[in-house]
DNA sequence: AGCACGCCGACT
DNA sequence: GTCGGCGTGCTC
């Protein structure tokens, strides 16, 4: 046979597909497929690619092209669906198409030895349909993540002969039946906000969507293999224990993979091929899960949609919520969105039409209250070591009764800076714009945002004066004050050092939960998921920078925090104290109508307001933006690049801003810049920047740059 | 992005 | 005389 041509796509910063000539061995018939994966040399590598075509000649000229070596034959081709998402992707974000289609695949099919995978799929072929899948045996060891054997499962006989999916089902209130209705009801694309504070049946909602929608696609002649998968997404890999455990015990018959940055190479391989050979009914994993192959996806769900972790932050920016709506969409699936505090923009979607809300308007636990919140005017009571008179009295209190408390401080460290209090100095970054944070334990200054570290100065660097004191205060030092305070209660910090180690925020979990902890002290960490039964008192130590942080979405992400620490107040303690849990703000701005919003529980006044506020001021999500980034050794070489980019190009219905220093300016001794683009029309402003991109690349800049398209860091 | 080639400075 | 710094150029 002829050689036909492959245009595949590969994971480099160029903009464009390779071809390469496929030559037919003796006897062979087969075509190679678009979805397929294909070995192919590179410059001097091999690298392993995505066929996204199969031609019959290239208008590449002859003599460059090369001969691809081989094609993965032993799994099924990506399919036409996947390829389509990944060119989504790919235009809306202005990134090559292998940028996007070949990250996501685990690193063992991107080599281009094969033996990982014949060993795996090995594996998943043997698995036998009668053995138990990984959940049910398995449940009582829920905390720890699933193995690579447990992996590749496939689904027990009696999901397939139609028994109820929903075996352990508790009864639902009239809100979430008429959710679980509209969601299980759902024809062709529908997407859901589905609305409702802490502790109101959001998990009970999608699990029992997903079980009605999981046993009505069960066709009745069982074929081999269930044809209907639902992506659960969740913010962090913290969370995957416990919803795993979730979702064992509520489907213990069906067969569920994992797919999350935190599995090992062989682990992750085998999750995403039980999901790409659809033996996975249940995928749940974090953002990098929407881009998984899942031939058979019926209807998706993404918890906490509120939540910053969805948007990429390096490489691809993408937004996994808003991929999971355009999949939905292309799928025509159901699409639940999940939160207590909605994103702006999807509550906008709300009011919009676009999407359907479905609300819980009660907390589903029996008896169950909304924890009391109140604040503490900073100005009247005087904090000593950074807690005012009123919460060490409810933390005794609580001490007294043998209930729990938590301490939310979003700092970590022991001072957020030193300094001299003879001459000034400050303990500066001597690579970054920022200070360096007091270590005390590990007697060290540290750079947030660098790896530079060194030893704590015993004088002054540049005065010699010995008074070097640390400046405000980090979880380490509050430990340190509640320690001295109450020096007989049981004391733990829970934040990104204390947890450094594999395993350590399961078991600082843990403790807490089995009672083994008086008082907890964390940053952001402590805020998601984890419901402590016997906790009764929540202090929110020092939130009020946020309210006048240049960024406007400053404060939709504090009232998201506080509602959501806030929910970490038991549901079951309040009722055997008899009265509410209670939730201590300490600020200077009482006034503050976030506060009086959260206050009252009223995440839709706070919402309205927002919402006005951003339509004046012209922001998202009633305009779109874009953000031009560089990086140069010096800003205004940076800022050069961005004023010379702004200037290239005709445009009409952009707003192009004047090119500025980032917040932070400099990191790891790269000064940054960044260039605002903004339109009122989604199609203008993508119209403008497929024009524009090619006449930066054609400019061969001297500084490096990137484009982020619905930045949320500005 | 990799990965080469290439052309100038301080080391055995 | 070589090791190695990172400029610049290419990848079907």
């Amino acid at each position: 046979m002829e050689p036909c041509i492959l245009k595949v796509a590969l994971d480099t910063p160029l903009d464009s597909c390779f071809d390469y000539r496929w030559q037919f061995a003796d006897g062979e018939a087969c075509l190679p497929q678009a979805g397929q994966l294909a070995i192919v040399p590179f410059g001097r590598r091999e690298v392993v690619g995505v066929i996204v075509a199969v031609a019959g000649h290239s208008e590449v000229p002859p003599e460059k092209l090369k001969d691809a070596l081989a094609v993965h034959v032993q799994i099924p081709p990506l399919s036409r669906a996947w390829l389509d998402l990944c060119q989504f992707a790919a235009d809306y974000y202005h990134r090559p198409l292998g940028e996007v289609a070949v990250p996501g695949l685990p690193k063992n099919l991107r080599t281009t030895k094969t033996t990982a995978l014949d060993k795996a799929l090995k594996k998943l072929h043997k698995a036998d349909p009668a053995s138990v899948p990984l959940r049910a045996a398995r449940a009582s060891k829920a905390q720890t993540v699933a193995t690579v054997e447990d992996a590749p499962a496939t689904s027990a006989p009696n999901a397939l002969e139609g028994a109820p999916a929903v075996p352990l089902a508790p009864p639902l209130n009239p809100a979430q039946e008429q959710a679980v209705a509209a969601i299980a009801g759902a024809a062709g694309f529908a997407p859901f906000l589905l609305f409702g504070v802490t502790g109101s049946g959001k998990t009970e909602v999608y699990l029992q969507a997903a079980a009605r929608i999981l046993a009505r696609a069960q066709p009745p002649e069982p074929p081999e293999i269930p044809h209907a998968q639902v992506l659960i997404l969740v913010p962090e890999i913290n969370l995957t224990p416990q919803w795993l455990a979730n979702v064992q015990a509520r489907f213990p018959h069906l067969s569920i993979a994992l797919l999350h940055s935190g599995l090992a190479e062989g682990e992750r391989l085998a999750h995403w091929l039980a999901a790409h050979h659809g033996r996975a009914q249940i995928v749940l994993g974090t953002r990098l899960a929407i881009l998984a192959s899942l031939p058979h996806l019926k209807m998706i769900v993404v918890d906490e949609e509120h939540d910053p972790s969805y948007k990429q932050q390096e490489g691809l920016r993408y937004s996994a919520r808003d991929l999971a709506v355009w999949r939905a969409h292309q799928l025509a699936i159901p699409v639940v969105l999940g939160s207590a505090t909605p994103s702006l923009e999807s509550w906008q979607h709300v009011q919009s039409g676009r999407y359907q809300k479905l609300e819980l308007r009660e907390r589903a636990v029996p008896d169950a209250v909304l924890p009391r919140v109140r604040l503490i005017d900073m100005e009247r009571d005087k904090p000593t070591d950074g807690l005012t008179s009123t919460l060490v009295k409810a933390l005794k209190l609580r001490l007294e009764r043998g209930e729990q408390s938590l301490l939310f401080l979003n700092r970590r460290g022991y001072a957020p800076v030193i300094s001299c209090e003879s001459c000034g100095w400050v303990s500066n970054c001597p690579h970054c714009s920022a200070f360096m944070v007091l270590h005390k334990l590990d007697r060290r200054l540290r750079c947030h945002h660098c790896s530079c570290e060194m030893r704590i100065p015993r004088h002054c660097p540049t005065c010699g004066n010995v008074d070097v004191q640390p400046l405000g205060r980090g979880t380490q030092r509050v430990e340190e004050g509640l320690q001295q305070m109450f020096p007989t209660a049981r004391i733990l910090r829970i934040d990104a050092d204390s947890t450094r180690l594999k395993g350590s925020a399961q078991a600082a979990f843990g403790a807490v939960h089995q009672g083994e902890v008086d008082i907890l002290v964390g940053t952001q960490m402590v805020a998601k998921g984890h419901d402590f039964q016997n906790l009764t008192l929540v202090g929110v130590l020092n939130p009020d920078t946020a309210l006048f942080s240049q960024d406007y979405r400053a404060a939709e992400r504090l009232f998201a925090q506080l509602m959501q620490v806030a929910g970490r107040a038991g549901r079951q303690a309040q009722k055997a104290a008899g009265s509410p849990s209670e939730v201590w703000i300490q600020t200077r701005y009482p006034q503050h109508p976030l506060y009086g919003a959260l206050m009252a529980h009223d995440y839709e006044r706070f919402a309205l307001g927002q919402l006005e506020e951003r339509g004046q001021a012209a922001l998202p999500p009633f305009i779109y933006q874009a953000l031009l980034r560089a990086e140069a050794r010096e800003l205004p070489m940076a800022l050069e690049f961005l004023h010379a980019s702004s200037q290239i190009l005709e445009h009409q219905a952009i707003t192009i801003h004047d090119p500025i220093p980032m917040a932070m300016t400099r990191v790891a001794n790269v000064e940054r810049g960044q260039l605002l683009i903004e339109s009122g029309s989604r199609p203008a402003l993508q119209a403008f920047l497929n024009a524009w991109l090619p006449l930066l690349r054609e400019i061969k800049p001297r500084v490096k740059w990137s484009l982020e398209v619905d930045p949320v860091d500005i």
